[in-house]
DNA sequence: TGAAATGTTGGGGCG
DNA sequence: ACGCCCCAACATTTC
């Protein structure tokens, strides 16, 4: 007699029904699927901006489970805790999910399935996440890569499997457990002012993101190589947000991706490798998952940056009103969109690692709490990256020169001039929108005059490669 | 997916 | 015709 018990299907950050191995496997499995999702000390833990996020993405996971007769059954407290419960309630037999890799899911998600096993429930993880399992990925002698480039080589010609299709039916159980209301949870309580905002630039959902995909291939990819580069168009994918909920599988993109580049579009095989940056930060987070927390080269803890966030630098850095127009740009298109261009990113580290010599932590910390398309492993890779910290990390004396980058990707001045207010006659509605979801107690105004460098850049160069000349390692 | 300082080359103006 | 200088353009080194 086969076993008839439902499966719980524990959702995380794999927001869709299409490639996903462990909906798949539940679905196949013959017996009723009870979708999960549980807001937990995990979730808890995570910044403002992504949890606003988060619930964007629970709620069009909801609709697409309803097309499908089947529901998203909400839950919150621990995870384990939580799961018995449902386990007692429904009879389930099974519970799957898609493997995280971040230090707080692993631990969570290690504990959980010994506690599952040890009740004689069949708790089983899968692939999803990623294009490959960090330990599947080796070089010559054994290790993990801790180099980029080298890694790139080993998996660029991989055979990857087809993206599995949307199951055709996701069996409903005889009767479904009692859910939470996603409203009830207020997870975008601490968006405060700017929710409303951001909420104007989210794609949300697994349709979204899959049309956000085509439309990319179709339009930007064949120019991205040099396009990504500049922030004022729209040169990117603009996945990131979709990726990081998993609204939208790495698989998908790759392929995707490679037919673009068997196409011959010039640009693809640069995207590919930001698909495999992501896998890169992933493996490392698996391998060294310190790297989220502490410098990934212990010998930077000697390096005296300031860890005080409330010092006079640090603010103007989180306020967008260093005087440095590229750095405040950037920082208010974060505000306002939730999302940063990479090369901005890039500038505004630079410059708060080294201009500001403050550490790269403050800058981990704030754009966790809001960046919608936020993801440990990259978060914590690109700052340590910056920095100089970081596994095949810049070094520390390439300080970039947030003028110079100006006339090098925004040439013609529009991403400034699209984000500051200050100083112009006719600000855009996105530069003036920054000024309404700010807290007010940042006393900010678009009238104000534009801030001076709080560090000149010259200066600020010479000040960080003076501290690197004299550090004691 | 750096920037700035320093070094090298070569064309053109000029006496 | 030739040497000299200037300087832009490019290359290399250094931080």
């Amino acid at each position: 007699m086969t076993d008839k018990s439902p499966v719980l299907m524990w959702f995380r950050r794999d927001l869709r029904l299409g490639d996903h191995p462990a909906l798949t496997a539940a679905c196949e499995s013959g017996r009723p699927v009870i979708p999960i999702f549980f807001y937990d000390e995990v979730v808890q833990g995570q910044g403002a901006a992504p949890r606003f996020r988060l619930e964007l993405g629970l709620e069009a996971l909801s609709e697409s489970l309803a097309r499908k007769g089947s529901r998203l059954i909400l839950r919150r407290g621990d995870a384990l805790a939580c799961l018995r419960d449902l386990i007692e309630e429904t009879g389930a037999g099974a519970v799957y999910w898609s493997r995280l890799y971040d230090p707080a899911s692993k631990d969570r998600d290690t504990k959980v399935k010994a506690a599952l096993k040890e009740d004689g429930i069949d708790a089983r993880s899968f692939s999803g996440h990623l294009l490959f399992e960090p330990w599947e990925v080796e070089t010559k002698t054994g290790g993990f890569y801790k180099v980029y480039t080298p890694m790139w080589r080993a998996v660029k010609d991989a055979e990857i499997a087809e993206a599995l299709p949307s199951p055709q039916r996701i069996s409903a159980p005889q009767s479904w457990p009692a859910s939470d209301a996603l409203s009830d949870w207020s997870m975008a309580r601490d968006m405060q002012r700017g929710a409303e905002i951001v909420r104007g630039h989210c794609t949300v959902g697994e349709s979204a993101a899959a049309s956000r995909l085509g439309s990319f291939i179709a339009h930007g990819i064949a120019d991205y190589a040099d396009a990504r580069n500049l922030p004022a168009t729209n040169g990117t994918s603009n996945l990131s947000e979709n990726l990081t909920y998993g609204e939208i599988s790495p698989r998908t993109c790759w392929h995707a991706g490679m037919r673009a580049r068997e196409e011959g579009k010039s640009g693809a095989e640069t995207w590919l490798k930001e698909l495999v940056w992501r896998e890169f930060a992933y493996h490392l987070v698996h391998h060294t998952p310190r790297i989220v927390e502490t410098n990934w080269r212990e010998e930077w803890d000697a390096f005296p940056w300031n860890t005080d966030e409330r010092v006079k630098e640090v603010k103007a850095w989180k306020q967008g009103r260093t005087g440095i127009p590229f750095v405040d740009a950037a920082m208010r298109e974060m505000y306002v969109t939730g999302r940063m261009h990479n090369r901005a990113r890039m500038i505004v580290a630079s410059y708060l690692t080294k201009h500001l010599l403050c550490h790269w932590r403050i800058g981990l910390d704030w754009f966790e709490e809001h960046l919608i398309d936020w993801d440990p492993a990259s978060n914590a890779l690109g700052w340590q990256w910056s920095a100089g910290s970081g596994p095949d990390a810049t070094p520390y004396f390439r300080v970039f020169n947030p003028i110079t980058q100006l006339d090098k990707f925004d040439k013609s001045r529009d991403y400034i001039s699209s984000w500051i207010a200050e100083g112009y006659s006719d600000p855009s509605q996105a530069a003036l929108d920054y000024f309404e979801a700010i807290p007010k107690q940042w006393s900010m105004s678009a009238s104000d005059p534009y801030p001076d460098p709080i560090v000149a850049v010259d200066e600020g160069r010479r000040r960080a490669l003076n501290a690197y000349e004299n550090r004691d390692f």
